[in-house]
DNA sequence: AGCACGCCGACT
DNA sequence: GTCGGCGTGCTC
């Protein structure tokens, strides 16, 4: 009577078998008339109804015959639980109803006296179709197929259920990133054949890499080489990136490749198009507008390109034999997903590879310990240039130290170290120079005028800023007002206002070098580019423009300030940095110099000076496995309050060698950058009300164990919910704020 | 999330 | 006697 075989993929029992308890329901009898239908309302009534074997109500819609149920992801209700529901596939909607299309379903009705009634229509995806559902009741049936199109097809599915359990969030929210909203209009263009396969290029600049060739090579011959790449400074890259994506595309394959931002993407589009020309790839960047975006993602997700570029969305586009994905730059915080549960496009591209047999490409100016862990770990190669090549490539690197250099009047103008302003003045003779600023904000407000330690309120340690008018201190987190301030590390009274902004620099360097141009590049107003002739060019971290034919020179102003960031990776930030910028200097050969104001005694400057990141990752790496801090280990912070941190942390079943930090007490959110965000499971503010006293502890697992870290979590998280816990918590895995 | 059902207090 | 409090459970 019931069917042979349990529900292909069905976690459940095997249909048409139930536990004893539950006496009062029909047994069904078989599948088909189990799935007949009940509901009145369907005008599109199909007429020539084929029977099943026993259609017996008179009334009943005619269902698809071959597999007549079709398991459903819908999306809103109830997404916490990541539950399917199993759905009728009505006959007329057979042909349309495949896995993966958009459907709306009735969800929530009541049944009465047979007949369903109510139930609110919602959105959702076709998962997989089914000979029988393992659903005891009656089955509603597909309220419509919005379009046959196969967007959440079973690969890209099984993509967002993983990155879904890598970070303790629900399946709902990954699918909201994944799948783009849908435009009728793409979907009615019809799907082009894709080109045939490029043939394999040539190694261009990857042969000043020793094992660059051999990538490329083993990629064009179907291999799956997994790179962390150090790329040599200059302009380079986006056409070896180019060159990567080409020689997988030439092995039959398709490629992934996702950067920072939209300058970055369409420097290695405008090297696609210039390679392989129009036809291979699309970019898949915001900004596009969403009827281009869905047109170009279609494209992907129907082979008709075999390529993609973009920015951190495309991490989910749907390349077809995935053959690389490429990460440039992961240490760019742009490749953290803001929306819950955060993804990283690194570690989703990792995971990615790695399910696809696919080769990786990890590449950067500089190197994150995650980057220096993959290669230690061995999954990875170290894809590097010699000491030869960088000095060929590099800029000379010079640093001097900020101590009371403002001796000279044009300088002191300038708020420039003297020997800055000389560097510049010389340098301007024979081109553009690029001067990178902290941007404002990212840097403690005021630090100690000895010490550089940053000024810190004595009764919360909130960062104190001065108040405009008065110019008294005062806390930014509890708005206490601090009187007598004397620094905490070294005693000293003189406070130094911390950072000049770009603007007020650029301002100030015009009147230092009257004849000069001054243009600046900066959170609002990024210039992409700018000419070879003499010119200041004052930019903020990230948003340095390229300089035609290269920048004679970069002065890398306050470095101090980036350091003292109570971040993790202050350090490695810092160097990344200063490389990206130093990278659009030409060569020393060239007369290209780098001056950098802060301490040469720091780790950061020194690896700048000697242009070594990947030994200043290793470093960074082995200091985080000491104590065990991630990546070496996993965390996660669990964020609410006090009394439901407490019954999280109660209630989760940590894997061995696990170990709770905290709880401590969270700030009250400060600023921007503060600990709102939503993330994880748990969505938006854990704060019930507003101004309540907050807890975050910190969940740290030993390598291997996040997968079961993540599932403890959110078996805890489910748990609450399920107890109907009215105390929000918030998890997230891989937390991106802990100092 | 909504929207049912279900078992205990003050009203016409 | 009934209307209605929102506690608990279900939605294919």
């Amino acid at each position: 009577m019931s069917s042979e075989h349990p529900p292909a993929g069905g976690t459940g029992r095997p249909a048409g078998r139930r536990p004893p308890s539950e006496p009062d329901r029909p047994e069904p009898a078989g599948q088909v008339e189990q799935l007949t239908l009940i509901d009145p309302a369907d005008p599109a009534a199909p007429a020539g109804r084929r029977r099943g074997r026993g259609g017996r109500q008179p009334g009943a819609r005619a269902l698809a015959e071959h597999l007549p149920v079709a398991r459903v992801a819908v999306d809103k209700p109830l997404s916490h639980l990541d539950q399917f529901f199993d759905y009728a596939v009505p006959l007329a909607m057979d042909a349309d109803a495949v896995p993966g299309a958009r459907v709306r379903v009735r969800f929530g009705a009541r049944v009465v006296e047979g007949r369903r009634e109510g139930g609110r229509l919602e959105d959702g995806f076709i998962v997989e179709r089914l000979a029988a559902s393992d659903y005891p009741g009656p089955l509603a049936p597909l309220a419509s197929v919005l379009s046959p199109e196969p967007v959440l097809t079973p690969p890209l599915l099984a993509l967002c259920r993983a990155v879904a359990d890598r970070y303790a969030g629900t399946l709902a929210d990954v699918l909201q990133l994944a799948v783009p909203p849908r435009r009728s209009i793409p979907e009615k263009e019809p799907a082009a054949d894709p080109p045939p396969p490029p043939a394999a290029p040539e190694p261009g600049t990857w042969a000043r890499y020793p094992t660059g060739p051999g990538y490329l090579d083993a990629l064009a011959r179907g291999g799956a080489p997994r790179a962390v790449w150090t790329a040599l400074p200059g302009p380079h890259w986006p056409e070896e990136i180019a060159r990567a994506v080409a020689a997988t595309l030439a092995s039959g394959r398709g490629a992934l490749a996702v950067l920072p931002d939209g300058r970055q993407a369409a420097r290695v589009d405008a090297a696609l198009t210039a390679l392989l020309g129009p036809g291979h790839h699309v970019a898949l960047t915001a900004g596009l507008g969403p009827e281009e975006r869905y047109r170009r993602w279609l494209a992907c997700n129907r082979g008709t390109v075999r390529a993609v570029v973009g920015t951190r969305a495309a991490m989910f586009a749907p390349v077809r034999d995935l053959g690389l994905v490429v990460v440039w730059d992961d240490g760019d915080s742009s490749h953290s997903e803001p929306h819950a549960p955060q993804p990283h496009a690194r570690e989703v591209l990792a995971l990615r590879a790695t399910d696809a047999g696919a080769g990786m490409l990890l590449g950067g100016l500089s190197r994150t310990v995650e980057g220096a862990q993959l290669v230690a770990s061995g999954w990875a190669h170290p894809l590097e240039p010699g000491r030869e090549a960088i000095r060929r490539a590099a800029p000379r690197v010079r640093t001097i130290e900020d101590v009371d250099l403002h001796r000279d009047d044009a300088a002191r103008t300038a708020r420039l170290p003297h020997p800055a302003w000389r560097t510049a003045r010389e340098a301007l003779a024979s081109g553009p120079v690029l001067v990178q600023v902290p941007r404002r904000g990212y840097v403690p407000r005021l630090a100690c005028g000895r010490c550089r330690e940053p000024a810190r309120c004595t009764a919360c340690a909130g960062p104190l800023e001065a108040r405009a008018q008065s110019g008294t201190l005062h806390c930014t987190w509890c708005g206490r007002p601090e009187a007598d301030w004397h620094c905490a590390a070294c005693g000293s009274f003189r406070l130094r206002a911390s950072v000049v902004g770009a603007r007020r620099t650029a301002e100030e360097l015009g009147r230092a070098f009257p004849r000069v141009p001054v243009r600046t590049s900066g959170r609002d107003g990024v210039l992409a580019t700018v000419p070879g002739t003499p010119a200041l060019v004052v930019a903020t971290p990230g948003a340095e423009p390229v300089a035609e034919g290269g920048y004679a020179a970069a002065l890398l102003l306050d470095a101090w300030a980036l350091l003292a960031r109570p971040d993790l990776r202050a350090g490695e930030q810092a160097l990344r940095r200063w490389l990206s910028a130093a990278a659009l200097v030409r060569p020393a050969d060239s007369g290209g110099v780098v001056l950098i104001v802060g301490d040469p005694g720091l780790r950061p400057v020194q690896a700048l000076v000697r242009w070594d990141p990947a030994g200043h990752a290793d470093r960074e790496l082995a200091e985080r496995a000491e104590l065990r801090f991630p990546p070496v280990s996993r965390m996660a912070s669990v964020t609410g309050t006090p009394s439901a941190v407490a019954d999280v942390l109660a209630t989760l079943r940590l894997p061995e060698g696990a170990d709770v930090l905290g709880p401590v007490p969270v700030e009250p959110a400060a600023g921007p950058g503060g600990p709102g965000g939503s993330g994880g499971v748990g969505g938006g503010r854990p704060a019930g009300r507003a101004d309540e006293a907050l807890e975050r502890a910190l969940v740290r697992v030993p390598p291997g164990h996040g997968a079961a870290l993540a599932a403890a979590l959110k078996a805890a998280y489910i748990g609450r919910l399920l107890r109907k816990e009215p105390e929000p918590v918030q998890i997230r895995v891989d937390p991106v704020d802990i100092g």
